[in-house]
DNA sequence: ATATTTACTTTCATAATGAAAGTATGTTAG
DNA sequence: CTAACATACTTTCATTATGAAAGTAAATAT
């Protein structure tokens, strides 16, 4: 009596199947890279996510345990969405899509000593965004640390 | 004049519109994985991609550089297609997939030693298995090989 | 008290997916 | 050589998702 609805047992396919959209990395993207903590910061990134989209990915992400949400202490109104650890387990996710979109794109935004910093120190980069996060930064505002 | 369509400029967007939605990397999968090449195989997998999507997804992914499409030489009927370099790129993406499915999925269908393999091995996994790729092999055909 | 913010929901037109059947060309079996 | 079959699609159409815009309710600022 197992097999509910997945399409299959295959590991790539679960990743695909849990944040495979288009949409639900680029909200990771915002808290991982620029601290965005709010439906209104999400709502207001550059890729102009409709907010029925949005609302929908963020119930879906918080519901299969990679965003957790929080009442914001000082704004009643607020609420605020951390990555969960499974949801930090994403980050060497995201630094491969860096990677291979600043490889692939000639118009590319991607600072060269980002990538470079992604391409020769992997695993400490990682680990220190990670811990960079976890606390609640972002690597934007946290540049020097993360990078080393 | 420039500013075609694209969302924004940032390296991990540029990504997700390549590849992010929910099949192309299935897509890419079966190839790496699995050594599928042609249209029959790419339908036939676990998934049930529908032929309609199947068919433009390939169309997609030929025509933004990812995959390139042969005639078979032994049978006219058949087309073959192939990673690009570009495409074997994706390879890293594929091995985090797989890494956070099996680390998050409590029904996974992922070989442990593979995942651990792909954990404490990383570089060189990834390198051995473009090279068995590139030459039209896979991890499954090729396994002893792409591990060490 | 009133205007504004914030996080949504609702509505609705358009686009994508999924299931099923159909087609054109090449191959195989008798 | 011909009929059945295989292969890579395309077409159709119902269902679902996206995208744009407007609306709502609670909390905050003025």
């Amino acid at each position: 009596m197992k097999r509910t609805d997945r399409r299959s047992d295959c590991a790539i396919n679960f990743s695909l199947e849990m944040f495979g959209d288009p949409w639900s990395l680029l909200i990771v993207r915002d808290i991982v890279y620029f601290g965005k903590k709010t439906y209104g910061e999400f709502l207001a990134s550059e890729e102009r996510i409709g907010t029925s989209v949005l609302a929908s990915r963020l119930a879906a992400l918080e519901q299969k345990g990679i965003l957790s949400k929080h009442p914001s202490q000082t704004d009643k109104r607020k609420d605020e969405y951390r990555l969960t650890e499974k949801g930090l387990d994403l980050v060497p996710v995201l630094l491969d899509l860096a990677e291979w979109g600043a490889a692939h794109d000639p118009e590319t935004g991607a600072s060269p000593d980002w990538i470079a910093a992604v391409r020769t120190n992997r695993e400490a980069v990682t680990k220190r965004t990670r811990t960079v996060v976890r606390e609640g930064g972002s690597v934007v505002g946290n540049y020097e640390t993360v990078v080393q």
